[in-house]
DNA sequence: TTAGACTTAGGAATCGTTTCCAGTAATTAC
DNA sequence: GTAATTACTGGAAACGATTCCTAAGTCTAA
């Protein structure tokens, strides 16, 4: 149907002028009689004509595109992180080329790979890998400037959205000590990943200011996800020396948690002290008042999506903290216990 | 830094060939000679070389691009849509540009600009509008396939993706209506959206089965999202014909109706019958065993990369129908009130 | 040995832009 | 009135691939 596409060869022919001086004209360039763009604007006009970006692209060496690679679009943090990444571009004038890596290395590469081929102008990323030889070789070859969400870089050119998560859980902490709890668990994922290390070290904080020692029992670091996290609460809860306080990591952790709780037929807030790390649609209205540590994912998606236009900009990578806060509510009450 | 791309001139020059050459080797075309084959391979692995997709569309005319078009990918059911989408696509050798309309007309006709700027190959949406002149002008002149998320398609060159409403809901009201229910709410997003029209049928149908007289006092037909739905949820609970049980169409709806029962300290199950439309993620474990109707996202997903690469494949339009199903839980048992 | 058929490789056009380079026309200065 | 400058414009070369067309080379058959 629409087959026939019309080009700036169609425009000029009606306007009867040059290729060059359509192009001119478009781009706004200086030089141009008044005549001149008269004549232009009014072929463009009649016959709706719009530019090709491909060729715009291969021109210009520019794609105004920035691939999106996340773990799951369908983790509710990072849709909304997503979905304003993709708002504060486009007013910048680029699209964005979303993909999933399900947290996988493999596919991580070959998004990667595929990025480049694209031609992509920048990538925001969440990786499923940590600081590596591997990651440091695919930044820099990738030949285009990268964001990391919630990742230490060290002498590589990239930016990073960091997330104080130190600061909301130490406030939690102690928040759940000052209500009486000492025996507290800390249910995320593995240790060497950033994210957790992060927020341990808020939680070993508050524990020491505290004077109470770790309880390395209590601490069951493994995986992120929905399983792990049930297996561990069910775990914790089925032996002799339980804690009287849980803390957990990320959306899938506190899922897994809430679902093994529901099976023990421990009420949080009632039976047992709980906070959420990370909140996630309709939190309060779903949630028995659970308390949580709170990062806001519009502000990590506007922060991407300035640090990568930076970058493109040609200025040094930076970072760009995103603060946490705790939000207590009646989940994280004094809990008498064993 | 990698400023110097390798180019197709570079892998000619390297293994002293022409680059049509190598273009045939690299395509698999068959009128090529084994030691051609050879040194061409060689030439490749040795510089690394990746074909440029860029120059590739331009040429070929196709962009192996599907623009994906939603209202809001914060929307927990459409991410998942959107995520098992771009899983299938992917695997066809197809990326996704994700944009966001915000349920604002003004922005989604740029979308659909933008999108035929960038010459996709095909647009999966969920349009803000319904069947008008507009939607069949902007289809008709975007020059590429368009697969709707559902929307009923007369007479239009798209395919589409709808979920039989009507079904599950039909078999929801019947649930309540065995359950001694007669006073039933509906709150839902405007009437004239396939989406609302279809449940609505599926509602009457059930009721007029059980030859109950719908009340139209119970009918709140106003906007999507939580707002609407809360205010008038507030409403029907205050004046002195109250519903005893309350469907609600879609997530923002479910929350809003949600937000305000807890505020009435009407508890659904208890105080009062409950079915949302809609599930979203954990529902199981967060809320207090809501009954719902399901749709499967993933299988929306799947359909319509599905029914968007077929029509590619220049196969006639179609349109694949997605089931709901009627989870019936504690939320929606008898209620003796007023 | 030569004509004809068949492979295979190279050259050039093309996709739709931007941008550099000349060159013409208009303006100013002397 | 001529030279020097300036303001525009058109032509052509990129960008990096694919593909059509042609020609060279190989092989078979008479």
């Amino acid at each position: 149907m629409g087959k026939n596409r019309i080009t700036i060869h169609d425009v000029a022919a009606k306007a009867g002028v040059a290729i060059s001086s359509v192009s001119r004209v478009l781009s706004g360039h200086l030089d141009v009689s008044e005549k001149m763009r008269a004549k232009v604007e009014a072929a463009v006009a009649e016959l709706g004509y719009e530019p090709d970006h491909l060729a715009q692209s291969l021109r210009k060496g520019a794609t105004n595109t920035i691939g999106f690679m996340i773990r799951d679009i369908t983790n509710p943090l990072f849709s909304i992180v997503a979905q304003s990444a993709e708002h504060e571009l486009r007013k910048a004038g680029y699209s964005m080329i979303l993909i999933n890596s399900h947290g996988d290395l493999d596919a991580e590469k070959e998004n990667f790979a595929l990025f480049k081929r694209r031609r992509i102008d920048g990538v925001i990323a969440s990786l499923v890998s940590e600081d590596s030889p591997y990651v440091r070789n695919t930044i820099n070859e990738l030949g285009a400037p990268v964001v990391l969400l919630d990742r230490e870089v060290t002498g590589l050119n990239a930016s990073a959205v960091i997330c104080d998560h130190a600061q909301g859980v130490k406030q939690a902490t102690a928040d759940l000590i000052k209500n009486g709890n000492k025996k507290i668990a800390f249910v995320s994922g593995r240790k060497d990943v950033f994210i957790s290390r992060n927020r341990i070290k808020g939680f070993e904080e508050a524990m020491s200011d505290a004077k109470i020692k770790v309880d390395e029992n209590f601490m069951r670091l493994g995986k992120f996800g929905e399983e792990f996290a049930y297996e561990q609460t069910k775990d914790l809860f089925s032996g002799k020396n339980q804690p009287t306080a849980l803390i957990t990591g990320g959306i899938g952790a506190s899922t897994g948690a809430l679902r093994a709780l529901k099976e023990l037929k421990l009420k949080p807030g009632k039976d047992i002290a709980f906070v959420a790390l990370d909140e996630w649609p309709m939190f309060d209205v779903l949630t028995a008042d659970l308390s949580s540590v709170y990062r806001d994912p519009e502000e990590m998606g506007r922060q991407s999506a300035r640090l990568i236009l930076d970058l493109i900009a040609d200025e040094a990578p930076s970072q760009a903290v995103v603060p946490t806060t705790y939000r207590p509510r009646s989940s994280s009450k004094a809990v008498v216990h064993a």
